[in-house]
RNA sequence: UGCGGGGUGGAGCAGUGGUAGCUCGUUGGGCUCAUAACCCAAAGGUCGGAGGUUCGAAUCCUUCCUCCGCUACCA
């Protein structure tokens, strides 16, 4: 393995647009910081930056829906967010921001650098635009009439109810989601970074030079590499960001992701006049943390860019992790299904190492991974309590009863001992082998493994019992009791800095280089420790109850904000109505189309004819249980080929406010073919 | 539809050709210094299904099923 001089840390820069979570902690921030502590212990030059991710549409529409600026918004969540950092001891150098000035010169810079060279390729293209609100909408902002299935709900870029992937000229009346006004379309120029120009050059450095990197980032890279690059835009219209700089550009922004991974430059360049060392010389060793929606940007687009521009280094690794659930859910911000540093803190204050521990051993490193408060207080309980705890406090307790605290001398070892001795030594280098890996779950295993290995010793030694025959021996039992003890604060360090540095006070030590693990010499003889508390506190079924019924009334009230109905449609003559032609029909067969997850084939009376109707309601009715069944029809709707079957009319389904869907059954039977009107 | 990553004892994971391991939980025993913590032992898996290659497969190939992504900058 190659040895670099320095360290760059990067990790990703959190969206300022809402707090952070469980998800980003376990995905990205720990394992970063895991990292970085580590090669501080090491003694190694490392720098960690980080900031917050400031531009884009998503926070002037925050803004624009609450009337305030982006800025507000912004500086909002960068000082909520900023402080969730410090507050679990995520050990940035640096935590900036894309909004401020050393961001918009280097950012400016780097695409002026690019224009310079002639690395972009210009582009007008026809783009809705709203006009009352006076901004250009990116496809997720327009919504229409899905032109395959007829959902009114469709977006921009893809219709959920069919799963089409759409673009905004395809649908039927599309509108703003912005203003709600019917957007134009108005031609606009744009910049395009051409990385199918690339691709060869990203093909070798990836795929023959990077074999090395974790599974599921390699996958993704090579996916996207086979199926060939198409030209990004790299600008925006928009009033939020970084503009543009070239001539004739007013009202152009860089396009977010461009800007933001320059924000790790800038972030550099705030905390010291030496950035360049850390960019541009091969001798630095740099490494983005980030989680699995950003392989792309920083595998391919990122490192693209950098070798556009010419003068910088590319990452070495790129170790992205899965995503985190909770409770079996997806976390999301907007429904609030998650679990707020700032909330966690105020529930379980002083307990940042029990979150940090429970995040890495459940890291979602090859997949996707469940946090339940049950396995966060099984970790606490069951690991942290009583193996580490345990041990530390045992073995402190006795050396104060003992020696009253004074570190006794070690006299002869047995072979018991000194296998005890050198598993310090192995247990270091696994842990190092581990996270210079990028395994923190197994470096974490194996930082637990030495207070396991103390328990066991305590176990086979007994000197609760030597000290009634032979006093003498139980000095050396206890020295290497504490000894462990001292490789605890070194080996644990990186995962659990707020535990180990109150062990070190509890042990009168400081904190040591990790060079000074697997020594048996830590504590000298007659030093003096101090009076012990609790390392870790067991945590009782009520109060993980408690966080359990927080997480269910977000549930309800979630039911309850969703329960809003869809506003109401425009108008309509009632000639309009009358060309409908709704009537009441009986299911006679129905079964599910193969291969399909919401579709049943059904044959249906419609009291004019037989026929054949595919509906989209397999997740809420099973074929033989509706049979037989009277619903409402449209009749004289266009048919339709679905999955090669051709479906003759639609079936009317209430759809609830959480999309379940109801069938619309006359009240009383009545004859098949009933007009509705 | 395609592509990428997963599917291993009750739970979470390791293991990429040679007798299936680890952590937690469970059961039994031991110990009592310790926050009923600790130590020992045991039970528990036909490694998603099917087919194939091989002397030999969790590990390679084919195919199917299933979960999560790639599509709302939400890590």
């Amino acid at each position: 393995m190659k040895n670099f001089k320095r360290y760059l840390v990067t990790s990703a820069l959190p969206y300022a647009n809402g707090p952070i979570h469980i998800g980003h902690l376990a995905g990205v921030y720990i394992p970063s910081d895991i990292y970085t502590r580590f090669l501080r212990m090491k003694g190694v030059d490392v720098i960690s930056v980080c900031g917050s991710d400031e531009h884009g549409v998503p926070i002037t529409l925050k803004a624009r829906k609450e009337g305030v600026s982006p800025q507000e918004i912004v500086d909002r969540y960068h000082t909520i967010n900023k402080k969730a950092f410090e507050d679990f001891g995520i050990a940035f150098d640096i935590y900036s921001r894309t909004s401020n000035k050393v961001h918009y010169d280097t950012a400016s810079e780097f695409f002026k650098t690019l224009y310079d060279k002639g690395e972009f390729t210009e582009k007008s293209t026809d783009q809705y635009y709203d006009e009352e609100a006076g901004c250009f909408l990116a496809d997720r902002y327009i919504m229409g009439t899905c032109p395959h299935c007829g959902n009114e709900n469709a977006y921009g870029d893809q219709c959920e109810k069919c799963g089409t992937s759409l673009s905004p000229n395809e649908l039927i009346n599309p509108h703003s989601t912005v203003s709600g006004s019917k957007p134009v379309l108005r031609e606009t120029l744009h910049w395009y970074l051409p990385l199918d120009k690339y691709e060869p050059w990203l093909k070798k450095w990836i795929l023959e030079d990077h074999k090395e990197w974790k599974a599921n980032v390699y996958g993704q890279c090579k996916s996207w590499l086979d199926q060939g690059l198409q030209p990004r835009a790299v600008s925006r219209d928009l009033d939020w960001g970084v503009p543009v700089p070239v001539d004739g550009a007013k009202g152009k922004v860089l396009y977010v992701w461009f800007d933001a991974p320059i924000g790790y430059i800038s972030a550099t360049k705030e905390l010291t006049p030496d950035w360049e060392k850390y960019w541009k010389d091969k001798e630095t060793k740099m490494v983005h943390f980030i989680g699995k929606d950003n392989i792309v940007f920083h595998c391919i687009i990122f490192p693209a860019m950098l070798h556009a521009e010419g003068s910088y280094i590319l990452p070495e690794n790129v170790p992205a992790n899965e995503f985190l659930n909770l409770e079996n859910d997806k976390i999301s911000t907007s429904r609030n299904w998650a679990v707020w540093l700032h909330e966690y803190l105020e529930d379980f204050p002083g307990k940042q190492d029990v979150l940090r521990y429970a995040l890495c051993a459940n890291a979602p490193e090859t997949k996707d991974n469940d946090f339940t408060w049950k396995d966060f207080q099984a970790r606490n309980n069951n690991e942290l309590v009583a193996i580490l705890g345990n041990f530390v406090n045992r073995t402190l307790v006795l050396t104060n009863n003992y020696y009253d605290g004074k570190v006794p001398a070690r006299g002869k070892t047995d072979s018991n001992d000194d296998a005890v001795l050198q598993e310090f030594a192995k247990i270091k280098e696994n842990v190092e082998t581990s996270l210079e890996t990028y395994r923190f779950r197994e470096a974490l295993k194996e930082a637990m493994n030495l207070a396991r290995l103390g328990n066991k010793y305590l176990a086979d030694a007994e000197p609760w019992k030597v000290i009634k025959t032979d006093p003498e021996r139980v000095k050396t039992i206890m020295n290497i009791a504490l000894q462990i003890t001292a490789n605890l604060t070194i080996i644990c360090e990186p995962f659990l800095p707020f535990s180990m540095t109150r062990l070190r006070g509890w042990i009168n030590l400081n904190e040591l280089k990790w060079s000074e693990a697997g020594k048996s010499d830590l504590l000298k003889a007659g030093h003096e420790i101090n009076k012990p508390g609790l390392l870790f506190e067991k945590i009782e079924d009520e109060e993980i109850t408690r966080q359990i019924d927080k997480l269910l009334a977000t549930k309800k009230a979630n039911e309850v904000a969703g329960a809003k109905t869809t506003p109401g449609k425009n108008a309509i003559t009632f000639d309009d109505f009358s060309r409908i032609d709704i009537r009441t029909a009986t299911i006679l067969e129905a079964e599910k189309v193969p291969k399909t997850t919401k579709l049943l084939k059904l044959k249906i009376d419609t009291g004019l004819d037989i026929r054949t109707i595919v509906s989209g309601i397999a997740e809420y009715y099973e074929p033989d249980a509706i049979i037989g069944k009277q619903i409402s029809i449209v009749a004289n709707l266009e048919p339709r080929k679905i999955k090669g079957i051709e479906s003759q009319g639609m079936i009317l389904m209430a759809e609830d406010k959480d999309g379940k869907l109801v069938m619309v059954t006359p009240a009383t039977k009545v004859s098949n073919g009933s007009m509705i009107k």
